[in-house]
DNA sequence: TCTCCATGTAAACATATGTATAGACCATAG
DNA sequence: CTATGGTCTATACATATGTTTACATGGAGA
């Protein structure tokens, strides 16, 4: 990513600073306001620029449609909260989403992702309580041991997984529970995600 | 603030899908397009009367400047990550100052709070581990108990908060840990804040 | 039934906003 | 020095977008 010029800086934060005040993106003229330049066409300079550099995304010739990369300045590094772990499916409808919630410390990709809510204690040794929002990425499989979102049968539960040759355990973070195993033939389990990150309100 | 059509929620909710898509709000022709109507007007009223019952707010005559109202949407619910407890003051500078992060939850006011990352597992039995970030609210004093992010001479730690008529103990929530015991002519104690919630990433 | 209101069509219209052309100024690298 | 690129003025233009007037439809409730 190409180094900016101390101008070109000014013109990024001042469009973030607009969008952090008002939600929406800036017209070219309001910038050249900002700046009191005389002229758009300056405006237009920096803004192809940046978006040259990758600073910037926009969309041609529609207004205000500037959106600053770095996913902090986004819409879209939210993700819907869709339900209640174990509280049985569908989880994923459209008509569970719950709410939708930024997730903090911008990840990578939040493309997918989902937060849910934890019932029970059955992770508390991952110091999971019962009520944390959990942050899924939905993945086929897991790694060994990673803390996991699973479907056995009807039902949506967090545990930590563990595939054998010849079974599947899933292992509770609480001496009270035994681990869940599971071989071919018996209840069919799918995994929905990785948990990548936990989330909760004190009080 | 007035029950929504199901109409209206259909609106609301799209504006809503575009800003998390685009990061911008969608012009009223985008809208229209999208519910396949034959005319802007049918647009312009739904949007009207969500700016009136408090949904949207907008500038009049500016494009595609229109704001989710209840902040979800809008910028200001982030708060600065500034730095890692027990680390040493001043954790408030604004050159401490690493990032900013959303709130997940959009919490009634985020003014003032920031994220403090966490050092060291005093804190395990409360299911805070080291690493952790957590989201603290500035306040001279806290209630009983709660977990609390305290000033002991020059170093910021999380504690639970216990004050006596004699004494104000601070407690780990760790049976390796003793509690700290403050009186009179001890070394300072201040409380920075109560902790108001706790996120991780795992891995 | 009649009215009201949410919803929508149709067609203009006004203006907010992006784009383009032509050229100036200036610092700096080659 | 000369060329290049970053920055900017001036002006005009194209179009994206919000606004308005007039009227239609259909369901819910008085």
């Amino acid at each position: 990513m190409k180094k900016l010029t101390a101008r070109q800086q000014q013109f990024l934060d001042f469009i973030r600073e607009y969008i952090d005040k008002h939600s929406f993106p800036p017209s070219i003229r309001e910038i050249q306001g900002h700046f009191d330049l005389r002229s758009t066409k300056g405006v237009k300079d920096h803004i192809d620029r940046l978006v040259a550099c990758g600073y910037l995304k926009r969309v041609d010739g529609a207004a205000r449609a500037l959106e600053v990369v770095g996913s902090r300045y986004k819409g879209d590094d939210r993700v819907p909260l869709v339900g209640t772990v174990a509280a049985g499916l569908p989880i994923l409808a459209d008509e569970n989403i719950e709410d939708y919630l930024p997730v903090p410390s911008g990840p990578p990709r939040t493309r997918g992702m989902f937060y849910l809510r934890v019932s029970g204690d059955s992770m508390v040794g991952a110091a999971i309580l019962e009520g944390d929002l959990v942050l899924v990425r939905p993945q086929p499989f897991v790694e060994q041991g990673e803390i996991a979102v699973v479907r056995i049968g009807d039902e949506a539960t967090v545990k930590r997984f563990f595939k054998f040759s010849d079974r599947i355990e899933l292992h509770s973070e609480n001496p009270k529970y035994d681990p869940i195993v599971c071989r071919r033939g018996d209840e069919e389990i799918r995994v929905i995600g990785r948990v990548a990150a936990v989330f909760r309100e004190l009080e």
